[in-house]
RNA sequence: GCGACUGUAGUGUAGCCUGGUAUCACAGUGGCUUCCCAAGCCACUAACCCGGGUUCAAAUCCCGGCAGUCGCACCA
């Protein structure tokens, strides 16, 4: 990685997408904030999230962050969203239990901190760095604990713990598909890659409740064929309905939502050459998960998750069942069942990053351009005086007003040249400039300067104001140019 | 968390070795210019990561902390 990561980085923090959090007392590390064109570029991705799934007739709540204890207890993220640890009291190193046990020829796999006590005591556990005999075992979870509460490592919980609630609104019809956009918080012992390893994140979660004997939804279309690894060590670029009639993807509810989320991922501006989905290895599966299929995204030259859809089964469901006051069963006909849940989980933060970084390049004269497509940009247009003239300046401004009601993402700047300008819009993704100049005061007529192309089109003002939405009538005039 | 390297205006940097409070560019503000692809000129604003030590004097040398990059480990 590094070379465009490093480029996105710096314009990010210039421009106004993103830095890190809290830098004034020095900083801390795992935190970023997003910025005025960040905020409006993620809104416009969850947006887009939002969207896609209303059209599978999905249903959305909210849930807090702060989550009581004994459901990260039935949930099993007490007891195994964390991994038994050592240190060595003589040169300070921290292992995975695992690592150490496995240097010392030890097989056995310990459930909880009791068994690994057991097992060190019996065994003199050998540094792997420096020899010393390790005594030090720990319990090293994930959460973050607040009092007697835990931030919430998934907004996924939410959801299920409302199941029952949001059966009956769903009018305890199957399938469901339930979203909730959030915050998820893990302690990551070290956060790197900026927005890529957060301590606290920004979550798109779907859980879509089955009927366990039919795992099936919606539709699989012919769509562009993407890459496809299976955890055979297989590689195959088809498209997902044909690796599901292949048998690539064993169920028809998982290879919809791979289609869907590989749709959306292209619709957001993830490049679908730049795109794959990775099905976990059986070792490398949550708790929770039967099955998982990664959606990674290339920056630079390295692959990195962005969604993960997972088959948690009734995992969850029957967890809660049996540790809280409600039942989890439906009845569906003559039988009871405990629904099946598939979760595609969008992270946010990484697909901010990838799209970032995938829609950037520079000019041959070395300018920036963030390429974004016109759903996730931050403006959709910019409107300039030619010169920082009255005359001009009033025009513009009169222009600007007329477009406002009709789309809000509009940016009005005089400062410096044109060709600031023009440059300044080609570096935060706006797709199109348009410039009132001194012939506009003779034929209302204005130029539109399209970003990819640098070329520019003359038309009159009345043209774009009379339309219901200026920026199709902008992308019209990109088609026809 | 370990190791190596690093930390100077909003951004990118020079200065650090060989101590004397800081260079340049871009961005920003004001002014002049009929100027369509980061134009020019003038003026202004703006920084040595934090703490301690050595010294008459520390951006510079030393120690500690914090943060970043890379590598190892970790990534449910």
């Amino acid at each position: 990685m590094i070379n465009m990561y490093n480029d996105i980085i710096e314009l990010s923090k210039r421009r106004g997408f993103f830095w890190p959090s809290f830098s004034i007392y020095g900083g801390f590390s795992g935190f970023y904030d997003y910025g005025p064109l960040g905020v409006l570029l993620k809104e416009n991705i969850i947006k887009l999230w939002r969207e896609d799934y209303l059209e599978d007739g999905a249903i959305f709540i909210d849930t807090p962050n702060l989550t009581p204890e004994p459901v990260f207890k039935a949930s099993g993220h007490i007891d195994r969203f964390s991994d038994l640890a050592c240190e060595c009291d003589k040169c300070k190193t921290k292992f995975k239990l695992e690592t150490v046990l496995k240097y010392n020829g030890i097989n056995a796999v310990p459930k909880n901190l009791d068994e690994a006590n057991e097992i060190s005591s019996k065994n003199n556990l050998k540094c792997p760095v420096c020899g010393n005999i390790i005594k030090k075992v720990y319990d090293f979870n994930l959460m973050f604990r607040a009092n007697d509460m835990y931030l919430r490592p998934e907004t996924a919980q939410g959801i299920f713990v409302n199941f029952k609630l949001l059966y009956n609104y769903n009018k305890n019809r199957l399938p469901m598909i339930v979203g909730q956009a959030g915050k998820g918080f893990r302690n990551e012992i070290s956060p790197r890659q900026s927005l890529i390893r957060l301590k606290e994140f920004n979550q798109c979660e779907i859980e879509s409740f089955f009927d366990p004997d039919s795992l099936e939804f919606g539709e699989l279309y012919d769509y562009l064929p993407v890459k496809l690894l299976p955890n055979t060590g297989d590689v195959y670029k088809k498209t997902v309905k044909e690796a599901y009639e292949s048998g690539i993807i064993p169920n028809q509810a998982m290879a919809y939502f791979v289609l869907k989320t590989q749709r959306l991922l292209n619709k957001i501006g993830i490049k679908n050459e730049m795109l794959r989905f990775r099905q976990h290895m059986p070792d490398e599966r949550a708790h929770y998960a039967a099955d998982s299929w990664d959606a990674e995204a290339l920056i630079d030259d390295e692959w990195f998750e962005i969604v993960g859809i997972a088959n948690r089964t009734n995992f969850d469901l029957t967890n809660h069942g049996n540790n809280s006051s409600e039942s989890m069963t439906v009845k569906i006909g003559e039988k009871e069942v405990i629904p099946y849940v598939i979760e595609p989980s969008y992270g946010i933060d990484r697909i901010i990053l990838s799209v970032m970084s995938q829609s950037f390049y520079k000019r041959d004269n070395g300018y920036n351009v963030l390429a974004l497509n016109e759903y996730v940009a931050p403006f959709h247009m910019a409107v300039f005086p030619l010169l920082k003239k009255q005359k001009l300046q009033e025009k513009a401004k009169e222009l600007f007003s007329n477009l406002f009601p009709k789309d809000k993402y509009i940016i009005y700047d005089d400062v410096g040249s044109i060709g600031k300008r023009y440059a300044r819009q080609d570096e935060i993704g706006t797709p199109y400039c348009i410039t009132i100049d001194f012939q506009t005061l003779d034929d209302n007529t204005v130029t539109v300067r399209f970003r990819d192309s640098m070329q520019q089109k003359r038309i009159l003002i009345s043209d774009l104001v009379s339309q219901e939405n200026p920026l199709s009538a902008l992308n019209a005039l990109k088609i026809v140019q």
